[in-house]
DNA sequence: AACAGTTAGTTCCAATTAGGAACTGATAGT
DNA sequence: ACTATCAGTTCCTAATTGGAACTAACTGTT
């Protein structure tokens, strides 16, 4: 099977990652999130190639992550914002550098810190329940099939 | 700047992805967490070529994500399971399921449910901020830099 | 003893993608 | 007329991927 066709497959994260599981994408959405908006700024920051990076936005924005708005006529030039949809990945991408945070900082500490502005501390990110609260883990999930794929996602118990 | 490079930024999300980062991993890890640990397994589910498989496998071990355990000798023979380290991921996966589930879905709706044992519902993942347990937006989040790396994280405010 | 089966990879080759640098086009400022 | 801005595109080489076959070290079966 081919990297571009997992958006294909009945599963969630599979979709996901057709539209943001692509190298240099992620690093792209963190920019975003940080405020960058313009193919060069985006070029600059990142180092990635621009043909690259044109390829990449064009997915994002197809996607539906960020929409292209122009900025300016003559001559027409457009910049890329986050929609709703983006927005959303702020989960991932907290989760993804906290992470790094905790087993690939260097000796000098985490580069950023993010500080909630209504509480005044360090965010400290948790998977939670929105419905009852609790933190959850791994072993606190049960998966249930739809019924329209049954017997297809889930690997057989065997070990 | 190569893709296989990115380990050397001083951000935090880099270094996530310099491990987690390329094409088929994530999806190894989701299986990882559906109990997959055997080569062809994760090679006949995913659809994989089997040199990429064994190239993002050793990727994950190298980085402490998966550790190799022999699970028999004559002929020597090892699985793959998470680490402490590789289970932290679990909020980042459930969110982009999560997001997946929200925006990717197709008529037949999403393909899994995640139920939450202790209290029986759906889980609604929310990034939630560990010390005021209030939920997180972007918006909500300050930056500070770490001094070591003053001026040279942040974009310059410029539009 | 001969043969098929299991299983974690490796090897080979063609096709695709990435990296690097230069170039394009529309326009503004000097 | 010349330089700068800025979002791309084009060109070429190098690296990676996809697909299929192959290897090695056994075990179980005829």
């Amino acid at each position: 099977m081919r990297w571009q066709d997992i958006d294909q497959q009945p599963c969630s994260l599979a979709r996901s990652l057709a539209i943001i599981g692509d190298n240099w994408t992620l690093l792209v959405l963190r920019d975003c999130f940080l405020g960058v908006r313009r193919f060069d700024d985006f070029q600059q920051r990142l180092g990635v190639t621009r043909h690259v990076l044109s390829d990449r936005l064009r997915k994002l924005a197809d996607g539906g992550v960020l929409e292209k708005v122009a900025y300016q006529e003559r001559p027409l030039r457009h910049e890329y914002r986050l929609t709703p949809m983006g927005r959303d990945l702020y989960p991932v991408i907290a989760h993804l550098a906290q992470w790094g945070d905790k087993y690939l900082a260097g000796d000098a500490g985490p580069p950023l810190v993010r500080v909630h502005r209504q509480c005044g501390e360090p965010l400290e990110a948790k998977l939670q329940c929105g419905h009852c609260g609790d933190s959850v883990e791994p072993k606190d999930i049960r998966l249930e099939e739809n019924p329209h794929w049954a017997g297809q996602l889930l690997p057989t118990q065997a070990g």
